[in-house]
DNA sequence: GTAGAATATATCCATATGGCTATATAGCTA
DNA sequence: TAGCTATATAGCCATATGGATATATTCTAC
């Protein structure tokens, strides 16, 4: 689908976004945790964070008080995977690569 | 910069964008050609051609009357490396593969 | 059940975006 | 130089976006 693409490149084009996705590399976090960086007011964070969460790039969950956030790494597999159809233009060993991949898949199958 | 990503990820989050990206994977176009397979204006092609160049995914070129674009992949590069930081998020085997081109590249440098 | 903490939702505002039509500019060709 | 082709720019409009403040919701703790 195409609009997972608009959604998840649009998301990514803030950097106050990117920087929360950032924080969860390293694990969950809640909204105020998230927030505490930012000069921003608390529900412009979570504006932030539905955006995130509407494209699939996050998860909400439910902790007692809280609803800690999660990365939900497929979104970026997604627009990776995109970007890999222009991986030549840049990356001359690229060709190579791509045979050296397709035989460990291949023994990996076993 | 920061800055780059913004404009990067701004410019692909629309669908007309990356097809036009995806026509200019096959050469060089001009805006006519661009602008062909869609039911806009040609202004407002241009316009995407605008977004496009100032984001740096593309350039432009002067042939006689025309100014054909070409890809620029340096910014599709850009954010292929911001993606790769949270590539060990979906890809198991990213780690050995990553030791793999570590190898690659040091024979490559003889 | 009342108070406080964590978060979400409702408005409101200013600016950005994407489309259109009309017009301007630049380079060929006669 | 005049006219044609290719493309850019100028306005204009509707909608989207990112921010703020005020208020609602949902738990927890007492």
């Amino acid at each position: 689908m195409d609009n997972k693409l608009d959604a998840i490149f649009s998301a990514l084009s803030d950097p106050t976004r990117r920087a929360i996705l950032g924080r969860l590399a390293n694990g969950k976090a809640t909204v105020a945790e998230l927030a505490d960086p930012f000069e921003l007011s608390q529900p412009a964070i979570s504006k932030h964070l539905k955006v995130l969460e509407q494209a699939g790039l996050i998860r909400s969950g439910r902790e007692a008080n809280s609803r800690p956030r999660v990365l939900e790494p497929a979104a970026l597999k997604t627009i990776a995977d995109w970007i890999a159809d222009y991986r030549r233009f840049w990356d001359q060993s690229f060709d190579r690569l791509d045979d050296y991949l397709s035989k460990v898949q291949g023994y990996e199958n076993d």
